[in-house]
DNA sequence: TCTATAAATCAATATATCTTGATATTTATA
DNA sequence: TATAAATATCAAGATATATTGATTTATAGA
């Protein structure tokens, strides 16, 4: 019960889902990464990605100081569905901006 | 966007899972039925209801006085795994009371 | 039309969640 | 060890959701 709610209380979130949606289309990001892309501001971001991960979404590998943040593979069943049904909202998807661009946080 | 976000705002709730496990278990009920079953207070259970229903999960029968509610099909796609997941949550299920077996609220 | 019952809605309070800015932690490097 | 950058956590206020009791609406029958 604790975990389904969890989960469904994860996904009740329209930033959640913009994260879960463009984490799903462009792959592997750092937080920094995110931040820029998305235009929020870290300690928001790093709160949701810490609700998606605690609730089975994502998982996180730390390479030097960034945080690499992905899609959790493999995903069950009911998390596959969900994520499904979230490719197919109108979401208005930001462009990744790569900060390794500019010098910082290399993939 | 939206309509993802009323379906899994309404799955985000104990209360609601029971409703939903209840009328998945039992079938079709009349509000009465419920909350002697579920030992709720009418207006709780008539707003759940309401959230569940706007939610596309249940669907409502007016017959006479009374409003019969039941698991809304055929479901799409991910509600029907959204109630298979639902269906294996540790819950705790009461017995189904018939205030018809009281005289009134006769299905 | 009046009354009683079932159900829906409303208003007030309590509880949970989100956002922001500040602070703490972690890691790499000088 | 001192510093800087990336990330995580905390505290406070704002917003949303849940619960309850009171009120309203809908329907059936006298």
């Amino acid at each position: 019960m604790e975990i389904f709610l969890k989960t469904v209380s994860a996904l009740n979130d329209e930033t959640r889902l913009l994260v879960l949606r463009f984490l799903d289309e462009y792959g592997e990001c750092c937080v920094c990464d995110l931040q820029e892309s998305l235009h929020m501001i870290q300690s928001r971001l790093s709160r949701h990605l810490k609700i998606l991960k605690e609730a089975g979404f994502v998982s996180v590998e730390r390479k030097g100081v960034w945080a690499h943040y992905r899609i959790r593979s493999p995903l069950d069943r009911f998390r596959t569905e969900a994520l499904q049904e979230i490719r197919h909202l109108a979401i208005d998807l930001p462009v990744l901006k790569k900060s390794s661009q500019k010098g910082s946080c290399k993939i």
